[in-house]
DNA sequence: TCTTATGCATAAGAAAATTATGTATACTTG
DNA sequence: CAAGTATACATAATTTTCTTATGCATAAGA
């Protein structure tokens, strides 16, 4: 991301979320999608991407399969079945975290 | 913070807007503050917060004030003139941020 | 031909936390 | 009255997670 900053430590939650939806998509897929989904104004790094795909793989999150395309090399991650229960856990406390951000934010949601 | 783990880059921006809403705290006072209103979910450490306070004091988006109340040291800490817009900027950024994050965490809204 | 797009990867450095200390006073509880 | 908890500040070492820079390679468009 250049132009906000900083993920803030959401990009591995956010990567599990979106295989969560599609079953399998590499690296380069991963960037587009993401600035499709906020109109451009997330933009990962591969810097960032692959390092964090690469951690999720060794975790025993992801697995991969590699195909040939047009002559290009695509690697395709997929959630193994722990990936999928941690998808859910990462998910659901960036949900938390977000809500506790909004109640600092707007303070008469803390007042509900 | 202990129970989210990251405070995610967005500890000076609340600290900021704390401030805005405040005129002046202290900082263990922010301590307590930030873990009442999140119901004792965000936890801010000693060691991320008064480096983020000392780093806000010279950069000039804060002043402060030292008081001894019971024989105990309080610095207070208040929002410059510049501080202010920052802290203006700043929320307006993390709410964009927050929108985006969210767009991507519930994919209808993507679409609307 | 040169730039942009597609596609992967790693290394150096910076930013921003955590964890661990350190100092000091006040209050509570067994 | 001793020990733990709360109040109050501060810094150092380490870790996590980014950015920026670089590298390789193919394809498409200007």
């Amino acid at each position: 991301m250049s132009s906000s900053k900083l993920l803030k430590g959401s990009l591995a939650t956010i990567i599990l979320k979106l295989l969560k939806e599609n079953e399998k998509m590499y690296g380069y897929e991963i960037t587009q999608r993401v600035k499709e989904i906020t109109a451009g104004e997330f933009k990962i790094t591969e810097g960032a991407l692959y390092p964090t795909l690469h951690k999720l793989e060794a975790e025993g999150m992801l697995s991969t399969e590699t195909q040939k395309v047009d002559n290009r090399i695509r690697k395709y991650y997929s959630l193994t079945k722990e990936g999928n229960a941690e998808a859910q856990t990462k998910v659901a406390e960036l949900e938390e975290f977000l809500l506790n951000l909004q109640k600092l934010l707007n303070p008469k949601l803390g007042m509900g």
